[in-house]
DNA sequence: ATACGCTTGTGATATAAATCACGGCCGGCG
DNA sequence: CGCCGGCCGTGATTTATATCACAAGCGTAT
């Protein structure tokens, strides 16, 4: 059964760690679904609650974790408040980690006003467009500037995440660009599939992906 | 490789047909890169430049093209225009979907007024809230209705798809109504991992989930 | 005509991922 | 203090997915 997951691509094949990308791609579930247990005043959760509220099965739960430690105590489960805590540090959510935006378009002004990166400790701190009539003008409280200027600031303000919200027939200049700058992880949310470097990570935002595969299923359906 | 695909969810295993959904998945891509070689005067493609184009290997869409029929000619590779058509009508693409829009917050705003929906044959033709204060006023083209109009108008609009964009408390909610009123398929953009019954289908698109998967490579990052 | 280069379609094979199933520990209870 | 219900951690197994590799067909060139 498939499971709530985001796509995230590489160049050919490119694995850091032995852990399989798949179950990192689970984490962020897992660290979602613990939040939700402490804030209704869990202590302890087993596998079974974790995998109820996920639609998978306990087993798959509890292998995943063992990739990295024994964080469960038989016969009682997990300890919410610490699986969570080692969970963010697994994953590097116990520090905050500057993004830089390119394309202030419409699409890319709803991103800046988006209000789930901040509280999860992600931070756009610049934005770029190409279109001089853009540049320097304010968008939320940022000031544009001109692509050219992305190595400078990335380095300068310690980027580590490009979010790319132009239109597709720019988009993979503007990927180069960034995994020029240095920029080793990307949120595309141009429709293209992108073309990086082994040890440049993309996740993909396509909401027509999504509908497109729905509508084969609604056109076979029966009922 | 993980390659470019959106996630889909159901209830419990749940495969109408018995191809693969994973393949299911992969043929709007097919249909992307498609429209890219026919936009470049291609007549015929081989296998080996789409999967060039998407970083996979020729062998997989042969193989997933395969269980569609026979849309090739050996020596020659595929016909761009044919094939694409191919894969439209399979998608059930070769039509139009109408939508509904739940949720008219700022999310839900930028979704009504996204450009990439209308030409791929999506078209959302009714925007719902519970916020009472919003009932009645105009966003884009559309008049916001309460949420107890659902039915009536998913009945009378001929809706088969949900698009949910309200807070993460109220999504699974909203879901319920949606699937009680005959709604199969549903673009959630609501971090949750949503309850469905095995028959209705949810694409998830969370651009959270993405970095946070994301930061545990740059964490862990040499160079 | 026939030979050749190219590319499909697909069984067979290999790899990856999910699930099973059980030994072992935990803590509570009698 | 030993027994018991519960649940973790994990090797073994099953299932799913991707790749290989090759016979067969197409079109061109000679």
């Amino acid at each position: 059964m498939a499971i709530l997951r985001p796509s995230i691509t590489t160049g050919p094949d490119h694995n850091i760690s032995d852990v399989p990308s798949v179950v990192i791609q689970r984490l962020p579930l897992y660290v979602r679904v613990l939040a939700y247990f402490e804030g209704n005043e869990y202590e302890m959760v087993s596998s079974e609650q974790l995998a109820g509220r996920l639609q998978m099965t306990p087993a798959q739960i509890r292998k995943d974790l063992s990739y990295f430690g024994k964080f469960g105590k038989q016969g009682r489960g997990y300890n919410v408040k610490r699986l969570a805590a080692e969970l963010r540090r697994i994953l590097g959510l116990d520090r905050s980690w500057n993004a830089c935006l390119v394309g202030v378009g419409r699409l890319g002004r709803a991103i800046i006003s988006y209000p789930g990166f901040q509280p999860e400790g992600f931070r756009v701190v610049a934005a770029f467009d190409a279109d001089s009539a853009l540049i320097g003008s304010e968008v939320g409280e940022l000031k544009v500037d001109p692509l050219g200027d992305i190595p400078v600031k990335v380095r300068r303000l310690n980027i580590r995440i490009g979010i790319v919200a132009v239109p597709a027939q720019h988009a993979q200049g503007v990927i180069d660009r960034l995994v020029d700058a240095g920029i080793r992880a990307i949120l595309n949310y141009a429709p293209i599939a992108a073309q990086v470097p082994p040890n440049v990570r993309v996740a993909n935002i396509d909401p027509v992906l999504g509908l497109q595969s729905m509508t084969y299923y609604l056109k076979n359906a029966r009922g």
